[in-house]
DNA sequence: AAGCACATGTAAATAGTTACATGATTCC
DNA sequence: GGAATCATGTAACTATTTACATGTGCTT
């Protein structure tokens, strides 16, 4: 048994993912899962630090410190071997359901408690800031080939659900404006 | 000042609305959060039934004791007038950005890992779940009528997401299938 | 009488955010 | 020299899960 047997934090190896997909610095990782990881596992960079140090602790990654081109010097990070194989074995693993915190959604189920302009208003912002979101991904998309299959397939799945919520948005408007007041 | 103009818990709010939506049980609450909340509020019971006790001392709700058709004894919560003003408010307000933590994204984005047909395997079960949920969807969606406007509007979102999903999951075995191993 | 779904609760642990803190470098 | 961005870190707090705990009533 090596140091225990249970179970690992997800957001180690969400940021191993990261850092394998790319070598990074913590302050570009933190970037990193504040947008493109807006769909997948968002972080503030008080918690990016402690795991970077744990990872590195243990093996997984390794820093290597560099003069930054614009801005002060940082650690950029890589994945060893012993993390890649780590990785690996995760990735293999199932994963457990989503988990999704959206509060416009249970807004929208009380919306017969607002004047149906409100409403309206409401949902047209929603949905400028997915138009905005979606116009993003597949900007990022625009760029990618199919040589970078990973990051390809995350933009497609950015796309593919800003795209969803835009249209939810066009529906919950349309069906709101032909109602009766 | 009421006791504290500090901003209040999102999940008090969550249950408001469930709540409004249809009077229902601890119990029944959580189930609810677990399968319909399940795209955008899905809590444990251990965190139900703290913040119902907060929300019946605040005055926001009330309880009945009814006994249980199949079951034991259980309290059916309302919203009192009370809660029906904070909740008109807290709909108005702006939500923030979702927050999603999905693992399976970023096991997608180091898919170089694994064998073609691991790979495969995996996308493969992630996309019968979705289908799954999608059909559970569809099924609650041809029982509502557009009189229950919340409910439908967050079915069909329940519907476009999952949608979504199964046809993110049908491009990630494409690509990976017509790819050299 | 055993097993399951109903029904509710608490305590300990974990995960994550917010706020506090610091300092370098570049651009205006 | 002031603002913005780069870059990193800690401490206190909050939210949420996991595990523990208990008991009812129906079905087989």
């Amino acid at each position: 048994m090596e140091t225990k047997p249970g179970k690992e934090k997800p957001l180690k190896y969400v940021m191993l993912a990261g850092i394998y997909n790319e070598p990074r610095s913590g302050y570009e990782l933190t970037k990193w899962l504040q947008v493109v990881g807006q769909h997948c596992w968002s972080v503030e960079h008080s918690s990016v630090y402690p795991a970077l140090r744990e990872l590195e602790k243990e093996g997984l990654i390794s820093s290597e410190r560099l003069p930054g081109t614009r801005g002060p010097e940082r650690s950029i990070y890589s994945v060893t071997d012993s993390g890649r194989e780590k990785l690996t074995v995760w990735v293999a693993n199932a994963s457990p359901r989503p988990a999704i915190k959206d509060e416009q959604i249970l807004r929208v189920l009380c919306f017969d408690l607002l004047p149906r302009e409100t409403a309206l208003r409401q949902i047209a912002e929603v949905r400028a800031h997915h138009q905005s979101q979606l116009e993003f991904f597949l900007a990022r998309q625009a760029a990618l080939t199919e040589k970078q299959l990973g990051p390809l397939l995350v933009t497609r799945r950015g796309v593919l659900a800003e795209q969803a919520y835009v249209a939810w948005c066009d529906e919950v408007s349309e069906i709101i404006a032909r109602r009766p007041a």
